[in-house]
RNA sequence: GCCGCUUUAGCUCAGUUGGUAGAGCAAAGGACUGAAAAUCCUUGUGUCCUCGGUUCAAUUCCGAGAGGCGGCA
């Protein structure tokens, strides 16, 4: 249909389809993007083996039918991170392409489009090992001590972080420890990476439709062996600190034999009231990307339209 | 039928020694510098069940009625 060398801007078609959970994503892929395509996973819980259910990761006929880069990548108790996604899917970038191939990036997480998107910041990959010390510090010399010590050695940094935000004020804090320099040194990009210029499809229901998929979703994966798939993990020796155990469907588990209140209707309602809230902050994120498309995932034609538009520029 | 408790934000409930009220959850919006399905921020007018009484003033006290829960019959 195209010929992809031909490009007359000396760079190669790319497409970025994205969502909240539940929108779609996967039945899409499968009804257009197949023949010449090959599918970038940006959903940060398929990266994980044995996360089938909970992920909603495509299952295996689909993913024997188009190529599928980054999902499977990484045991549940593996780190993964946004500059592993970015890396991998610049590898697999340069490898879709020499096979002729159109990739699409696919998935939920956001985080992980933007910094694909926009170019990974310059500062140091985040190590677990002085996430840990920083961790310790702050036991030792209390709750307060690690934002005041941010307002010391990082004052920009702190004055954009809020101070209940311990996720971002340790991470400003081990960047700091690891590099000597703060964090706010190392700027973020502001414009896109160069040569990209992909088509950015973004797939949208309104609240209603998308909370009853989420729910009829949510029971499906209990009639398809959810609570199965978690006893073979907890066998591997699962806990909630395993990376991949942070995940939807997974984490509720925990919480909710740790307060020993598990019941599998109870583990019903929490999973798709977490979903539904994590869909409401995919949309927040989603919407603040420059250049959306976006689109309900039933108007095929309109999908089409923006297809042959986008084509169009490089034939 | 009698007795006791209860009725306040979409839900669960605080509270006002009488001056018209506030938490958690939900909801809405937002942030996002290598853990991001994470982490965090902002937003609370609601016949305080109804009617009557006392009072300058009642959601708050008193009486009656209605709904709910429990006990005794």
């Amino acid at each position: 249909m195209l010929n992809i060398q031909s490009s007359i801007r000396n760079s190669y078609p790319l497409i970025f389809l994205f969502g909240p959970t539940g929108v779609g994503k996967t039945a899409l892929l499968d009804t257009i993007f197949h023949d010449n395509y090959s599918i970038i996973n940006a959903d940060s819980i398929q990266i994980f083996r044995y996360l089938n259910i909970g992920s909603a990761k495509p299952d295996e006929s689909m993913l024997s039918r188009i190529p599928h880069y980054l999902i499977n990548i990484r045991d549940p108790y593996e780190s993964f991170s946004v500059g592993d996604f970015v890396h991998l899917s610049d590898e697999a970038l340069v490898d879709i392409r020499k096979q002729n191939r159109i990739p699409i990036v696919c998935g939920g997480t956001a985080y992980y489009f933007k910094h694909f998107y926009y170019g990974l910041p310059k500062s140091p990959k985040s190590s677990t090992e002085v996430r840990e010390l920083i961790h310790q510090r702050v036991e030792k010399r209390g709750a307060n001590w690690a934002y005041e010590e941010l307002m010391r050695i990082d004052p920009p940094s702190a004055a954009k972080i809020h101070p209940s935000d311990i996720y971002r004020v340790t991470r400003a804090l081990e960047v700091y420890e690891s590099s000597g320099k703060p964090l706010s040194s190392y700027h973020v990009p502001s414009s896109p990476r160069k040569g990209l210029n992909p088509l950015i499809i973004g797939l949208q229901r309104d609240k209603k439709e998308l909370h009853e998929r989420i729910e009829a979703r949510v029971d499906m994966m209990i009639q398809d062996g959810l609570i199965e798939e978690i006893n073979s993990l907890l066998e591997m020796g699962a806990t909630k600190e395993w990376p991949g155990m942070q995940g939807i469907g997974y984490r509720e588990y925990f919480s909710l034999t740790e307060t020993h209140s598990f019941t599998l209707s109870a583990l019903r309602d929490l999973i798709i009231k977490n979903s539904q809230k994590y869909a409401k902050r995919q949309m927040t994120f989603f919407r603040s990307i420059d250049g959306v498309n976006w689109v309900h995932p039933n108007d095929l034609a309109r999908i089409e339209e923006l297809l042959n538009l986008y084509y169009f520029e490089y034939v």
